[in-house]
DNA sequence: CTAACTGCAAAAGGTTTGCAATGAG
DNA sequence: CTCATTGCAAACCTTTTGCAGTTAG
């Protein structure tokens, strides 16, 4: 797998520079795959490598975001989450009622973006999109309460 | 106009107490239209009336947002905005490269819903969606650069 | 009258920055 | 060797909170 690799050589070659904490902030995002918050990537980091300090992370989040290799996005009441742009972009729907996240194919957006563009001319960039609502479980509770 | 007159009365029902600075805040909220800062509010607040502290926006703004009269989203690389829901709600789409933001009538989200709920049974809470992309005037202009 | 609300000041996050030391290329 | 990057500590900015005084209902 070590997919962060290739993100690591095209990140070099426009001179960046891949230390052990950069390497290390990337293997943790993209190992990861959902969402993370920079809090968590640091104490993901520091597990294995105590000395790497917080602002060092947010730096690294904020080149990789710079560069489109993770996305940073954010929800109402929460903290800014962060998430690795491997190949296939997808979605996420976020139960309210218990966090539960459920991935969502890109495709699932793609009328809404045709939609966008025909009425609007805007192209919608639907890479990280963050549907909040209830899950199937729980909307199921909360009919029997 | 002075629709927020219809939720000040409302909120009066529930016991909370109608204040000056809270109605000033709802009229400017409300009188603005689209979307605003709690900093901007509280410089709009005082340009009438001096003496209205941050946090009492803050406060306001909070309360209104549990009572469903303001809706609060959040953009990446953005401060916390809020926006008076009058009847209708709708959606953003904000251009990434010049910040215009566009209204979408709710009706836009509607076949997204249906897809959800069929699809996972997720019932999407679709209140106040913020689509980032790039609209017509600047997609316009790259194509040329 | 009394509980909700306010202003003030201080605290509390989360994120950024200045700087001298370090180390990747 | 050089300049990007790091750790540290301190600054920053937005938002929240404690508290004593004020006021709407």
């Amino acid at each position: 797998m070590s997919c962060y690799q290739d993100a690591a050589q095209e990140l070099r070659q426009i001179g960046l520079r891949m230390t052990p904490q950069r390497l290390m902030v990337m293997e943790v995002v993209f190992h990861h795959g959902g969402h993370i918050t920079a809090e968590e990537v640091h104490a993901e980091v520091q597990a294995r490598y105590p000395y790497v300090d917080l602002s060092t992370v947010y730096r690294t989040l904020q080149v990789l975001k710079e560069q489109d290799v993770v996305a940073e996005f954010r929800v109402p009441d929460g903290p800014t989450q962060f998430e690795a742009l491997l190949g296939g972009r997808h979605h996420h729907a976020i139960c309210l009622t218990c966090g539960t996240i459920l991935d969502l194919a890109s495709e699932t957006l793609a009328p809404l973006h045709e939609q966008l563009l025909v009425q609007h001319g805007f192209r919608a960039e639907l890479t990280h999109m963050v549907i909040c609502g209830t899950c199937k479980t729980c909307a199921h509770q909360e009919r029997e309460a």
